[in-house]
DNA sequence: CTGATCACTTGCAATATGCAAGTGATCTTT
DNA sequence: AAAGATCACTTGCATATTGCAAGTGATCAG
């Protein structure tokens, strides 16, 4: 996968410093189309890319430690690896802590807070046909997401934009 | 994957035919957790199960051979894995075709259209986000996913489960 | 009957994942 | 101020997955 996100950011003008010297080859490989479909698969379509996002943004994570604790149990070199990437193609951003200088802050970008729609759809596809679902636990939520989507997304986006989450314990308490 | 996969399998009560013997030691591993968010992850989060699905929702592709020319290039041994996988969980069905033996159709199920508000919002996110996007070929169709999506929805479905793929050369060309 | 087509399968090399054990920098405690 | 804990990683290695290339057997078309 490393070699796969190298060859995906060389695509991505994202990271595009300018340095002083460009590589003189240029990256043999690029996305595998342009279809949207696609580039959304490309960037998000792993194991744990959009579990960091849901603990962004249900939870308020915002350090390594705190995502190296998630159910799922990810590795740490690996989610080492996710958190480069997902910075690299701007859908968080790394700052640093203020009060302890070994943490670093991360944060989405508004590339990032754009994904809450799709986890949405996701919550809502798992609620309908996953039969262990734990989102049985808050029907309320589930419901309001079909009804109010365009509002709730908005309120969830200021939410965690304003460093907050105030559903945290509703979705993957 | 392929273990990944059949580990899901067991968790998931979807293939359960009850067959004779039931096997003597139960599948160690479940999904990671019932997350909603980790549940269509681990459902789909994988480089090709939603470019299989998006083939069928806007190229009305159904058999192997086509799946096979999708324009990222996978790999035979891949596609016959992953649609394997995807009948399995009950996204896609595979059924004979009429007049050729040779080959059978796959379509999608309920749980598989209810893939499609999952796709829409890939869609907005990287017609956003990707400024190579093909989606600006089609910024109707984009523009019509904003403004009315239930209906647009509701239309796709109606059409796909119909049979036909109106939208065919919109979104990926 | 012969050769093409179709939907796969198999073997193998290249990648990616995940576990466990570091490592160095920064707290925190004594 | 020294010693130990904590934090955010990195490294090495075994295992799992991916993808290429070359089959294979069952139809189909001529």
């Amino acid at each position: 996968m490393q070699v796969i996100f190298d060859i995906l950011l060389a695509a991505c003008k994202v990271s595009t410093m300018t340095p002083m010297k460009r590589p003189a080859k240029k990256p043999k490989a690029d996305y595998r189309s342009h279809c949207p479909v696609n580039f959304a698969v490309e960037s998000l379509g792993d194991r744990w890319a959009l579990l960091i996002v849901r603990d962004m943004v249900f939870h308020g994570k915002k350090t390594y430690g705190e995502f190296l604790k998630a159910e799922e149990g990810i590795a740490t070199n690996i989610l080492a690896s996710r958190l480069d990437f997902l910075e690299r193609i701007g859908v968080i951003k790394k700052s640093p802590h203020g009060e302890d200088q070994r943490k670093d802050i991360y944060t989405l970008t508004e590339k990032g807070l754009d994904l809450i729609p799709v986890l949405f759809e996701f919550i809502k596809w798992s609620a309908k046909h996953d039969p262990l679902s734990s989102a049985v636990h808050y029907p309320q939520f589930v419901k309001q997401l079909k009804a109010n989507r365009g509002k709730f997304n908005k309120k969830m986006r200021d939410l965690v934009r304003s460093g907050s989450s105030l559903y945290t314990n509703v979705i993957h308490p």
